[in-house]
RNA sequence: GGCGCCGUAGCCAAGUGGUUAGGCAGUGGAUUGCAAAUCCGCCUACUCCGGUUCGAAUCCGGACGGCGCCUCCA
């Protein structure tokens, strides 16, 4: 697929600023995003994120780019508390739900994956694990300590921020440590209050171990984003993405031990704000988050789409029942035209017409806003109103009956290929309608019930639709005769 | 305490130094047997105080308010 002509622009956190879009090979992004520790129910937070990013990919991959999507899942637990102490949660989750921590990991990251396909996430290309990696991982910590990067003491590997003067760039940030405040004591062998572990000894029952040049033990928490994305990507490559969370000092970490050790490494960094919950910040330790099986019963993953992706993906999301029906009713303004426009297709003439010029200048109009949009750092509450000020002159276009089917599908390709190539928030028309068993009895019945309006029986024909409504069918009378569709 | 973000009409949410973003809700009308859908209208905001400017919601300073990260988190 050839590239299209675009001037996409991202945010780039290391220089807190829009710039141009250029991979390092023509035509080709390579992009990691910091995955998910698999040790309990997908949430809200990683919608906000991988939906996110799905869109981001979606939208490299509409623009013809040859994508190479890396998500690691991290199914080594990390330890409970900052001062690299504590249990590992994913093996304090095991123990109370009475699994191996690999049992338990892969348990959940299937429900991860499971949740990311009814969200209609489209898979990343790769999801290495990170217990796959340890050699990977080892590797990098030797090197760092050849190099005079990374101590060791009594097993456990320490990255020495000291020797790396660049830390601090991609945050502004150098250490949490020195700060006033309610900090953790900092553990008493580290040289530097900085410094960050790469390596820690395995004690006690910590059942996941790998052996070790510095004996049995496991890996850190950042060094396995270094490792896979390199592994995978290169020792350069082009975007590196994840959640505001961490930025720091996960991401700053990762910099530092990865450009020690090789050149380049992520170009531009990529990172979505958060969402809370009815105002409130949505937190693990707060108990009160949403998890994604949740959000399904009550809403759909269009919807929920939707709802996440009219705000921007840098700016915080703030999930109300509210915001989810507004999300959800603006939706079926757009679906209703997408419809309208399958059906009057298929009976449009295919020879031009007098309303072609008009539809088809609305839907160039539409495909160009709706670039001009996402090429703006991926601005996608502004792509959807693109696709919403379309609605309003292919309506009134279809009122007026007057266009030929191939400007038709045409303004219904701008539909599909971007509000559902790209957003994922159209659906495929034809599957939500098709197929079902009871369609040629609802047809059957609106036909009586037209009779029944004929004879002016209007109250029988009125009691048909409200019953119909009941069962999830919407009829809807109009000049040319009744049709009916199902709520989604 | 440190770093950073934000305060936009009833609600959600983009945004540029000077042409009403958009959605939801509400509301008047057209249409309809009544609805639904659709169309035509209405609802035209930018926390406050200074400053820069011919002109600022948009730039600068300050105040107040809210939030995030600094601890596992997406």
């Amino acid at each position: 697929m050839a590239l299209r002509d675009h001037a996409l622009h991202v945010h780039n956190t290391l220089s807190r600023s829009k710039e141009r879009f250029e991979p390092l090979a023509e035509g080709q992004v390579g992009i990691y995003v910091c995955g998910p520790t698999v040790y309990s129910d997908t949430h809200l937070g990683h919608a906000k994120s991988y939906v996110s990013f799905d869109v981001i990919v979606r939208y490299l991959r509409h623009l013809g780019f040859k994508v190479r999507y890396v998500q690691n899942i991290t199914d080594v637990g990390h330890l409970t508390d900052d001062a690299d102490e504590g249990e590992d949660k994913l093996g304090k989750r095991a123990r109370l739900d009475q699994m191996h921590p690999m049992e338990l990991a892969e348990t959940y990251t299937r429900l991860y994956l499971r949740d990311m396909d009814a969200l209609k996430v489209e898979r990343a290309d790769i999801y290495p694990r990170a217990s796959g990696h340890i050699s990977e991982q080892i590797n990098i910590i030797e090197e760092l300590m050849e190099r005079g990067n990374a101590y060791e003491v009594g097993g456990n590997v320490y990255f020495s921020v000291p020797s790396w003067e660049a830390y601090g760039k991609l945050s502004g940030r150098q250490s949490s440590e020195q700060e006033a405040g309610h900090r953790v004591e900092v553990r008493g062998d580290k040289k530097d209050p900085r410094d960050f572990a790469l390596w820690k000894v395995a004690e006690g029952g910590h059942i996941l171990r790998w052996k070790s040049p510095w004996g049995w033990g496991f890996p850190g928490w950042h060094v396995e984003c270094s490792a896979m994305s390199v592994k995978y990507l290169g020792e350069t490559f082009d975007i590196h993405g994840g959640g505001l969370e961490n930025q720091f000092p996960h991401h700053e970490c990762e910099i530092a031990q990865s450009n020690a050790v090789g050149d380049g490494f992520a170009r531009y960094w990529l990172h979505n704000n958060m969402i809370n919950v009815d105002g409130v910040k949505m937190g693990k330790s707060l108990g009160n988050f949403i998890t994604i099986e949740d959000a399904l019963r009550d809403h759909d993953p269009e919807t929920i789409r939707a709802f996440l992706l009219m705000t921007h993906y840098r700016s915080p999301a703030n999930y109300t029942t509210d915001g989810l029906t507004s999300a959800r009713n603006g939706l079926d303004r757009l679906h209703g035209a997408v419809r309208a426009l399958t059906e009057a297709a298929a009976s449009a003439p295919t020879d031009p017409q007098p309303g072609d010029a008009a539809l088809g200048a609305a839907t160039a109009k539409a495909d160009a806003d709706f670039h001009a949009a996402m090429d703006d750092d991926f601005n996608t509450p502004i792509a959807i109103a693109a696709l919403y000020e379309f609605v309003k002159p292919v309506n009134q276009l279809l009122a007026a009956g007057n266009a030929s089917q191939g400007v038709l599908l045409a303004a219904q390709d701008v539909f599909m290929a971007l509000g559902e190539g790209v957003l994922g928030i159209m659906g495929d028309p034809a599957a939500a309608d098709g197929g079902m068993a009871a369609d040629p009895f609802i047809d059957l019945l609106l036909v009586v019930r037209n009779e029944l309006k004929q004879l002016k029986s209007f109250e029988l024909a009125d009691r048909i639709r409200a019953d119909l409504d009941t069962n999830g069918v919407e009829v809807k009378d109009t000049k040319d005769g009744a049709s009916w569709e199902r709520r989604s």
